[in-house]
DNA sequence: TGTACATCAGTGAACGCGCGTTCACTGATGTAC
DNA sequence: TGTACATCAGTGAACGCGCGTTCACTGATGTAC
């Protein structure tokens, strides 16, 4: 039965696997869950289902998993972090532009997306653990923490970037950021003709807005003097 | 038990209410699946659960609808249509203001949010509508014809005000801008404390985007020379 | 190196439950004369 | 305006099914001497 709203799901793994025998089974249940999210849905995906696809009895699975929420979790969490790896790699990698010219910042917004593109591709599931952890309620809390403290952590590397900017506004383009770069790497990852020309748009997008978020320092021109 | 990928599922309504004791409960069916969507999550949501709710016996509700997707997927339509009439109202008001200056731009994007977020609280079951659309196979079919369509719409009108302007981008510039608006406007509708700010930046990225969309006709200078 | 034992990994069979769905029905509403 | 009838709206009871989950178990792997 899938989770009550109010009510407590478990989602931390049973057992840890210890033999080699065991985390092969582990990563079987993730691949068998990454396989089935875009055939089946997330409603229609059951321990019974993943289990038999990774060619395991039910009572496996649950030796290391409480629940399937538990397995979305891992996989999950697992996509967060290397997105958050991806991120704060670029920010720190010469491809990381803003401040330089225009085609060269977009250049640099155009090749995130890339690497972000590629990571969400490159987990079982892809787009897929998106949608689970924005509609199954279990899952939104710990997006929204995982969420909220990634923010933090690139704020404060723009801020020491840019230390006179406005960081109330900072914090308001960041956030933007992260929504409108998870919505269009998820469009990407599976709508392949029209992801280029997306792909190009969103750059352009994202590079005029931080011309105007840099020079944003303490009320100067730009959009803040309303 | 939810639909499989390949499999066809019905949607469309059995009987249409014809008395007015019908028509209201056709109603509060919908009003019920709206207040359980963030009550308990798209997955645990039932037709048992649902018909309780609106205080009938489960038969009276597949009277109206073969299954929750088909009650789901009119509250999709219902909200997509009412997007689709915000935006083209806007375009033709007073408050459109791209090609302005770029302050009105920026007061005219947030204007467009703001009523695109009334739209949604306006809706049972509000930003759960999108996520099932997005996270259940057969309403994204839905959901993706109608984006289709309404993309052409707005492109007509768009190339109607600006002929000159470079079509593809502006392809482009509409798919990317549609994406936005529901990905803020989600974030908005449950999102409280930060949607003032959110909102404000978003208009500023689109407003500074488009600055640059509308300048692009056939190869002249903007992002497009690179 | 071989064997005995402990622990880890996975199975077969079974269960209770709520879900989706249908049936023959009773009751409510509208309409013709 | 009243009554008889047709159609519309909703119910009570029941069903089969797959899901989540557990149990006591067999088999595989690792380790101590």
């Amino acid at each position: 039965m899938p989770p009550h709203s109010g009510q407590s799901v478990e989602l931390d793994p049973k057992v840890t696997p210890l033999q080699d025998r065991a985390r092969a089974t582990y990563e079987q249940i993730i691949q068998a869950t990454g396989e089935l999210l875009p055939e089946v849905g997330i409603e229609r995906l059951s321990t019974n289902m993943i289990a038999e696809r990774a060619g395991l009895t039910p009572p496996a699975l649950y030796r290391y998993f409480p629940n399937k929420y538990a397995i979305l979790s891992e996989m999950g969490r697992r996509l967060i972090t290397a997105e958050n790896e991806t991120v704060e790699q670029w920010l720190r990698s010469d491809e990381f532009a803003i401040g330089s010219d225009l085609q060269a910042e977009i250049e640099s917004f155009a090749a995130l997306l890339d690497r972000l593109r590629d990571v969400v591709l490159a987990h079982p599931g892809g787009a897929w653990i998106y949608r689970a952890m924005s509609a199954v309620p279990v899952l939104q809390e710990m997006r929204r923490r995982a969420s909220k403290d990634f923010i933090k952590v690139i704020l404060a590397a723009v801020i020491d970037d840019f230390p006179k900017i406005d960081q109330e506004r900072v914090r308001g383009a960041v956030m933007l950021t992260s929504i409108v770069n998870h919505a269009v790497t998820e469009t990407m990852a599976d709508d392949y003709p029209t992801a280029e020309l997306l792909r190009r748009e969103a750059a352009k997008m994202m590079s005029l807005y931080y011309r105007d978020v840099v020079i944003s320092r303490a009320s100067t021109a730009s959009t803040s003097g309303a």
